[in-house]
DNA sequence: CCTTGACTCTCCAGTTACTGGAAGGTGTAT
DNA sequence: ATACACCTTCCAGTAACTGGAGAGTCAAGG
């Protein structure tokens, strides 16, 4: 019999530990003084709790390792646990590598600007969201504004003529990035309405999204794009769709500076 | 200004969430409602969740990402931050990996013997340990039991001599392992005392050990020896000094089905 | 026989980053 | 007026320990 100092540093188990173990019944000692309440183990515990051990090493779980110890485990329901436990671990190795390559790509960053960037961009999953929409292609870079103008102001004329009802900030999608640009105008709305004069009604998936906040006019549009792309690639992601440019802030008259969108790009890892 | 939900919405953050990050300092509301408590967030505090976001991302500590957000870092504090943390996640991830490779030398052990192994190989660090030891040649097996007497009948003759203080149970040590066998016999002590009858006094350094229980006499020693080298290959480490029996429960007359004996051999990663 | 120091006991608090729930107040739409 | 969604605070729980306080126990040395 062995007081529970000497068995610890027999196994190289904290006292501690060994007390936690008694206390939620994995790990009991094999006797227990009725005056003192020392706790005393025998050898014979030893395979126990080196089994105990061994399987702690693998990652397992206390609450796992009790189960595989207390009901005799068939070999298949312990090859069933192990082999979930190797893919969890490769999971996590995955997870871990894609931190790391961010962690570089900031890295790489603070090397070149020599301070933290400018913007951030986040990995976000966006809800669907039903809107009414009005698609139209944009001839030119200039003609922007009042195209954005005319579809905004048939989508509202649409919901209201219908009753619709509101849901939230308009969103922009741009389809045919290059060549051939279509912007899609967006309005969220509560229920579903009648479709009609050119304005479609349509649940936006819900989708992986980087995304990326940009504070002040359109003049800064294109730096916030570099950015976002840049980070796209640089994190291996790949852009799977039309980008949105969601207008939390924005009224037609007020002043640019107040301005705030969010760019999402719809992606996914390579 | 948002309310709670709204922006928990916008960002992608649960509101539960967000209130935590408010209680602790690291992202507080833009205004509270005197009347109402109620939390109201601007579109101004976007750039700044978004930052803590990125670098919770990168798997940063809260407390970490609250100093970076609050002190104006250096470029360079913040690349030694990062470069820190990159270190971090790959051990991370080399420790990982050897926890898959130990979980399929398992798997491989339950293929082969459909059941949990009979012996569980712990590592574990032994801490240093002075002793009283005399060595010898062993010239063949049959001989084991009666050098070994000698030589710890020597040594215990040897302390009390001394007036030394036994501090544990014996170890033997096996040097030169084929070819050539000696046994080095030793016998913990408290304190240090003189050398002398062939008897040394050293101490044995700590070390990463492989270890492994065995229970009952020394005829079941060729399995467990063979259990715990399979076992050193199978995982990646390689031997690297003489091994050790731990006579953990021994008497030369008593039943030896009762012997309790620890191998343990010092191991490293490959 | 007493003291010292090493050892043991229980109980409580703290760690991380939330998550869930209860009880109660607020805001808005019908 | 009432339903319903939303907001508030407070409390408890998670996993696997770790640290400390305060009190009792044991063996050796003087």
């Amino acid at each position: 019999m062995l007081k529970i100092g000497e068995f610890s540093r027999i196994v190289g188990v904290p006292v501690k530990t060994l007390r936690y173990y008694d206390e939620i019944g994995l790990f009991k000692s094999d006797y227990i003084d009725e005056q003192t309440g020392y706790r005393f183990y025998s050898f014979e515990q030893l395979p126990r709790l080196n089994r105990l051990l061994a399987l702690k090493d693998l990652g397992l779980s206390l609450s796992q390792i009790d189960q595989m110890l207390r009901e005799n485990l068939s070999a298949d329901q312990l090859r069933d646990m192990l082999v979930q436990k190797q893919v969890e671990l490769e999971d996590l190795v995955r997870d871990i590598r894609e931190r790391i390559a961010r962690v570089e790509a900031r890295l790489s960053l603070i090397e070149t600007e020599d301070k933290m960037p400018d913007y951030e961009v986040v990995i976000k999953t966006v809800e669907p969201v039903l809107v009414a929409s009005k698609q139209e292609a944009i001839p030119n870079v200039e003609t922007i504004g009042s195209v954005m103008d005319r579809l905004y102001n048939a989508i509202v004329g649409h919901i209201v003529k219908h009753k619709g009802q509101f849901a939230g900030p308009g969103l922009t999608l741009w389809h045919e990035w290059d060549e051939n640009l279509q912007a899609e105008a967006t309005l969220p709305i509560k229920k579903s309405i009648p479709e009609g004069d050119g304005v479609k009604v349509q649940e936006l998936p819900s989708d992986q999204m980087a995304c990326l906040v940009h504070h002040g006019g359109f003049e800064g549009f294109p730096r916030a794009y570099q950015s976002i792309i840049q980070w796209i690639e640089a994190n291996g992601y790949e852009i799977t769709g039309p980008n949105r440019q969601v207008h939390l802030q924005f009224s037609p008259d007020g002043d640019p500076k107040n301005y705030v969108t969010e760019i999402q790009f719809p992606v996914a890892k390579v």
